[in-house]
DNA sequence: CAGTGAGCGAGCTTCCGCTTGACTT
């Protein structure tokens, strides 16, 4: 008989603390929560509000197998994750597997090292009712508000839509920063730089310095340069300061995807995935946490491996604190299980990863980099400016020039964590050479630049997450498969922005010339950024304008502090959900009752001139459509369906006529009509049921019929081509030729036959040809 | 991968947070 059952959340948390605590325990694993809300239900009675459970089909052979071995045990030891969610997990446990108070006892740990589990089977308590009850407030609130607001979304905008608490807030982002961006006026300015040499032996050393002020307008800049001409260049003022930098903190699940995106290129769900490899082979610590702490074990060996490598005097060892918003802290940072593995066996991405967190976790444990910051400023002297700058106390106009020594490279040594920014700052850039107040310079040659202001940049999938952890919306677990959700539904894709080509104009003053060039660049464009689609803005527009509360950037901030008080025990759980049911209900059923004269979404971009009707955009059944003619008109309306490059917000009268010129009739050929229409493909030729595409480079405008009637019979000839061999035992078999050589069909599918059989296929007999069909 | 291309209707769809597995290709 076994005396202790133990039961945390993950196996391969189970796998490891067996290990530690010896053969009088068994340990097991829930693989997460056992019992949940049904599926298909709302599951939340409409009055009381109390949730029904279920345990999910997948989870009962699980459930079972627990209960057999909770029976056998003389005690249970309930030791899921220290926070909401976990307790829950306990919670659910103890229902479900009829365990007695008694010999039941629930623990916790923060680290998974022996002595930190031998301390926690020392100090048992008992289920934390209160916390247990703001998990089931979180959960029937993020039902209710998914399982009410995505119907009326069905209704009002398109079927199989979906709304929710993170994920509409996180399409709300997206939304928001796209407007940003269309609203934003670029606005050009002039930046000007200096080429100036400090003389000495030889040639002199270069200084390269900027301007502190910034031109509105071209003829500042020229007047600028033009009082260049016969300026002195004096030092001012140099400036020296020491800088000290700190490491980052160790990943957490949110930095680690921005990292691992900005250095590695991988997408939040590809970190995630090789992680979860990574944690069950053993080598990292669990994936899904916001805490940045470190077990004292890690800090330790840290330290001695720092030292190993470095020597002492990079070692800092150093605790980090969690600030993010909403953090629950159950588990450790992700670090490596063990510091002394530098590196690990593994695909090349585990080992990539392994590599970063590796390097991240032990800067963290490193001493400060000590820099040293010079600043030079530079006066701009000629007889001009002195004597109107003794009048005027207008600022002097001055050139900068910053340069970096590392004194003490510290963490740097191993790491160095990533911006969003494009540009990269180099840290040793600019190395100055030495000069002292009063130096004079020479100049060698200033450029005027013109920039344009930028306008804030599109959201990626790993910013995203950055921007919804700062909100304090989403957990860890749900940061991948947000992004993922919200990519599903069309709300949201991937993909690039071109940018604008804009001129602009560089003056250069050399010698005693100016001169002024034209060049052409291409600015704000944007790859692999999340855009909003047409049915993301519709149903975003038709949230706010419904439901402004659940919308709220603030929302999950507040019915957090909710369920701390329902953690407290300061609030009854289910009195917080009634008060949010009272006022969201009703809401609900106005909305969805609201007889709207137009769709979500739906606006007339004009009138059709030829018909007189009412041209539309709006969100069809399957997805963005023109419609011209409205559904309560004698005639059919007609429609068609919005190209992927063209946006309803945006789209005008003339590009929607252009869609329902075709198809088009070119003439007749045998007896019955040659069209030529545009499908998903491109466009196309149809002719007695046939569809033959047409060629890349073709104007399905202007194609005539003699044209359409020439590239049906090129497809004819190709189709008996097409079948090399047809049997009569049997006459689902076929064997064909297709795009990549002969195939054998079989009644609707396709299989391939072997290279050597390719000379030979038209000769199969139709025993070989069924064999390799089973095959 | 082996040919595609309508239709705007019926019934279905849906949340967030814990955690991995088992179908092959």
């Amino acid at each position: 008989m076994q005396k202790n059952l133990v039961i945390v959340e993950s196996p391969a948390k189970a796998k490891t603390i067996e290990r530690f605590l010896g053969k009088d325990f068994k340990v097991m694993s829930s693989y997460g929560h056992i019992r949940d809300l049904k599926k298909k239900e709302i599951s939340i009675d409409s009055d009381t509000l109390l949730p029904d459970y279920e345990i999910p089909e997948e989870k009962k052979r699980l459930v079972s197998e627990l209960k057999q071995q909770a029976k056998k045990a003389e005690k249970v030891w309930l030791a899921s994750d220290e926070d909401r969610e976990g307790e829950a997990i306990s919670w659910h446990l103890c229902e479900v597997l009829g365990l007695d108070e008694v010999n039941t006892n629930r623990i916790v740990f923060h680290e998974i090292t022996k002595p930190a589990i031998l301390e926690a089977i020392e100090h048992p308590r008992h289920l934390d009712m209160n916390l247990v009850n703001a998990q089931q407030a979180r959960r029937v609130l993020d039902r209710l508000v998914g399982f009410k607001l995505s119907p009326v979304l069905w209704r009002k905008v398109k079927p199989a839509l979906s709304a929710g608490r993170v994920q509409s807030v996180a399409v709300r982002l997206i939304v928001e920063r796209e407007r940003e961006i269309q609203a934003f006026q670029s606005e050009p300015y002039y930046h000007v730089s200096a080429k100036l040499v400090l003389p000495g032996e030889g040639d002199g050393q270069v200084v390269n310095c900027q301007l502190s002020t910034r031109f509105r307008t071209h003829e500042e800049a020229l007047a600028f340069l033009e009082q260049c001409r016969d300026a002195e260049f004096r030092v001012k003022s140099i400036t020296r300061k020491p800088v000290k930098r700190m490491p980052a903190p160790p990943f957490t699940t949110s930095t680690l995807q921005q990292e691992a995106a900005r250095k590695l290129g991988f997408t939040v769900s590809q970190t995630m995935m090789v992680a979860q490899r990574l944690y069950e082979s053993g080598h990292i610590t669990y994936m899904r946490t916001d805490s940045v702490n470190l077990s004292s074990l890690c800090i330790g060996t840290s330290k001695e491996e720092i030292t190993r490598l470095y020597g002492a005097d990079y070692s800092h060892p150093r605790n980090f604190q969690t600030h993010s918003k909403g953090a629950q802290e159950a588990h450790e940072a992700i670090r490596p299980t063990y510091m002394s593995k530098q590196d690990i066996e593994g695909t090349g991405q585990e080992r990539r990863l392994y590599d970063l967190i590796w390097k991240r976790t032990a800067a963290s444990q490193m001493a400060d980099a000590e820099l040293e910051k010079t600043t030079v400023e530079i006066e701009v002297r000629n007889e001009q400016a002195a004597a109107s700058s003794s009048e005027s106390a207008a600022t002097p106009n001055l050139f900068v020039s910053t340069g970096e020594v590392v004194k003490f490279d510290g963490f740097l040594k191993v790491y160095r964590e990533s911006t969003d920014d494009e540009q990269t700052d180099t840290l040793e850039g600019n190395l100055l050479p030495q000069m002292k107040k009063g130096d004079v310079l020479q100049r060698q040659e200033i450029t005027a630049c013109e920039r344009f202001s930028q306008g804030p940049t599109r959201y990626t999938e790993a910013s995203l997450v950055h921007k919804l952890e700062e909100l304090g919306i989403g957990r860890p677990s749900t940061y991948a498969p947000t992004i993922s959700t919200i990519q599903q539904r069309e709300y949201v894709h991937k993909g690039d922005k071109k940018g604008t080509e804009q001129t602009f104009t560089i003056d250069t003053l050399k010698g005693q010339k100016i001169t002024t060039k034209n060049k052409k660049e291409l600015t704000g464009s944007e790859k692999g950024k999340l855009l909003p689609t047409d049915i993301g803005i519709v149903v975003n527009d038709f949230l706010m304008e419904n439901f402004p509360d659940i919308m709220d950037y603030n929302f999950t901030a507040r019915v957090e502090q909710d369920f701390d008080k329902i953690a407290e025990g300061k609030t009854e759980w289910n009195k917080m959900m009634t008060r949010f049911y009272k006022k969201f209900e009703p809401t609900v059923e106005k909305v969805i009752n609201a007889r709207a004269e137009h769709k979500a979404g739906e606006r007339q971009v004009g009138i059709d001139p030829t018909s007189g009707k009412p041209v539309f955009v709006k969100i069809g059944r399957f997805g963005p459509v023109v419609q011209i003619g409205s559904a309560d008109d004698k005639e059919k309306p007609r429609f068609a369906q919005l190209p992927s490059d063209k946006a309803m917000e945006t789209l005008t009268l003339d590009e929607a006529l252009e869609l329902f010129r075709l198809p088009r009739t070119v003439g007749q050929f045998e007896g019955s009509d040659v069209v030529i229409g545009a499908g998903r493909f491109g466009p196309y030729v149809l002719h007695n049921k046939k569809y033959v595409s047409l060629p890349k480079g073709t104007d399905p405008m202007t194609v005539t019929i003699d044209e359409a009637m020439a590239l049906i019979q090129e497809k004819r000839q190709q189709d008996e081509k097409r079948h090399l061999k047809t049997f009569a035992e049997d006459p689902k078999l076929e064997v064909l030729n297709g795009r990549y050589g002969p195939y054998i069909a079989y009644d609707g599918k396709n299989y391939r036959m072997p290279k050597a059989m390719h000379a030979r296929a038209a000769e199969l007999t139709y025993d070989e040809a069924m064999k390799l069909v089973k095959k």
